[in-house]
RNA sequence: GCUCCCAUCGUCUAGCGGUCUAGGACGUGGCCCUCUCAAGGCCAAGACACGGGUUCGAUUCCCGUUGGGAGCGCCA
């Protein structure tokens, strides 16, 4: 194969899209799996819906989720010129023509052609009437030949193809003078050497009108491949009322970019049985091949389990940097204690499906021992009167501890446990509520080696004013 | 309505004519472990949409039906 040369050509009217997010990830695998060049290329052509602020998202959202380019970001919009004159090439070969049907008119045939449940093409009303540059307000549509079939090898669905008169002669420059997207795209694709077009199945009925495109231009075609679309949980197109669909949603929810890579990933592609890919094994591994073709559903639960697996992977330091903007959200402030957080985020990690989860599940950790909050149901459940006896004994015991770890707190709870005659659980429960505000923690003995010995006891301290007496 | 496309467990998928009593993962249920919650281990339920062909033999090939998707813009 010849050095591929892929492009990610998002328009930025929104937030990046996971569908977009994934199609900018095939190809960015692709051009990486064959020492090719990946091209970002801004598609600003409607300037009325294009904001550079939904610019800049997308490329964060890029580089959130690692996916590196080699060249751009290109705005489309800097190279009207090239436009232009491919527009000026077609027009004086004869291959595209001026056309002065308003977009009322054109309106009222469409519909009266589709009411007849026909499919509606340009019915070539201006197709012949040769009109010059001074002939008002025009468009420009590319003129189609009456027959033949435009037909090329899709790298994902193989042979395919449309009968050119299915096409009609459609408009490549508005009245305006701003070239559509269609045109932008296979002047740009050709100026810039794209050698594949890796693109979303939403384009497959637009792939013949480009090949015409490249056919008026004299130019050879790049190899095309769609990836299948994305489709909700309810099997329909992925609606922004309905599904979660900005790649920053997912990030404020608190998955890891590593995580929600490997979910899309595998969303239409597989190699064999895997299921954990990190970046560079996709860059290794991937192929067109392997893609499928029917669209796949965005259902989250392998999302939670994958975002897990990654959580308990990472670095701790990279973790703990991940987590903090989380912690903050959660606390509404900086935490009063960072150091237990960073000591006790193995403790989470085990627990945690995201990092909003993980930053409740560590807000024990993270308060000070007077702004504890207290789970209602726990106390109900575990603050009785015969709580009381056990804790006191507990609290004695642990003041007088010789060493504050695990194995010594172990030692201490047992001797306590055994003088009580109490089974484990029942003494465990209530401090667990004391010092974590909640029935459901870590282990008790890690949790209390985190916290320390002082805050251990001010915290039952804490716990022992509110729980009744016998 | 017309054109194009797609079809294996709830979901993501393995399977590229016999190896399939259809495999894996997530999720779900149960058991084990256990101080709670997790994590982990083990087990279980769960699919080739339907009907015709082709073939000695179809999940795999062909045609219909059904279901789903995309397009039919002076949007991208």
């Amino acid at each position: 194969m010849e050095t591929p040369r892929t492009r990610f050509s998002p328009s930025p009217t929104g937030f990046l899209h996971i569908g977009g997010a994934r199609t900018a990830l095939y190809n960015w695998a692709f051009s990486r799996r064959h020492d090719g060049h990946f091209v970002l290329r801004i598609e600003d052509t409607d300037r009325e819906r294009s904001t550079r602020e939904a610019e800049a998202a997308v490329i964060e959202g890029l580089q959130w989720l690692g996916i590196t380019w080699d060249e751009g970001p290109v705005r489309q919009s800097a190279l009207a010129d090239r436009h232009r004159e491919a527009v000026e090439r077609m027009l004086s070969a004869g291959r595209a023509y001026r056309c002065v049907c308003s977009a009322e008119s054109l309106e009222e045939r469409r519909a009266a052609t589709i009411a007849r449940g026909e499919k509606w093409t340009y019915d070539g009303r201006c197709r012949d009437a040769d009109l010059g540059a001074g002939c008002g307000p025009h468009t420009v549509r590319l003129r189609m030949a009456a027959e033949g079939r435009l037909d090329w090898d899709d790298g994902v669905f193989g042979p395919s193809g449309q009968e050119a008169v299915e096409i009609g002669d459609r408009i490549i420059v508005r009245s305006d003078g701003a070239p559509l997207y269609h045109l932008a795209a296979v002047v740009d694709d050709l100026a810039m050497g794209i050698t594949h077009v890796i693109r979303g199945a939403d384009h497959l009925n637009n792939t013949s009108f480009h090949l015409a495109l490249y056919r008026a231009l004299d130019a050879e075609p790049p190899h095309f491949a769609h990836v299948p679309l994305i489709v909700g949980a309810d099997g329909k197109k992925l609606s922004k009322r309905r599904d979660p669909v900005s790649v920053q949603h997912y990030r404020d929810a608190g998955f890891l970019p590593e995580a929600l890579v490997n979910w899309l990933v595998r969303i239409g592609w597989s190699h064999g049985d895997d299921e954990i890919f990190s970046r560079d094994q996709i860059a290794e591994l991937f192929s067109l091949e392997a893609v499928h073709r029917a669209p796949g559903r965005a259902e989250p639960e392998k999302l939670f389990w994958l975002n897990q697996h990654y959580l308990k992977e990472r670095p701790r330091a990279e973790l703990l940097a991940a987590l903090a903007p989380f912690v903050e959200a959660d606390l509404g402030g900086p935490p009063a204690h960072p150091e237990r957080l960073e000591s006790g985020v193995d403790l989470l990690r085990e627990r945690s499906k995201t990092l909003v989860e993980m930053a409740e599940r560590g807000r024990f950790l993270a308060v000070a021992d007077d702004g504890l909050e207290y789970d209602e149901k726990a106390v109900a459940k575990h603050w009785k009167a015969a709580a009381r006896p056990l804790l006191e004994a507990l609290r004695a015991e642990l003041a007088g501890l010789a060493a504050w770890d695990e194995a010594g707190l172990e030692a201490g709870f047992e001797a306590v446990r055994e003088r009580q005659g109490v089974g484990l659980g029942k003494l465990a429960q209530p401090v667990r509520v004391a010092v974590t505000g909640s029935g459901a923690s870590p282990g008790i003995y890690e949790t209390l080696a985190v916290l320390g010995r002082d805050s251990t006891l001010a915290r039952i301290d804490r716990a022992l004013e509110q729980i009744p007496r016998a």
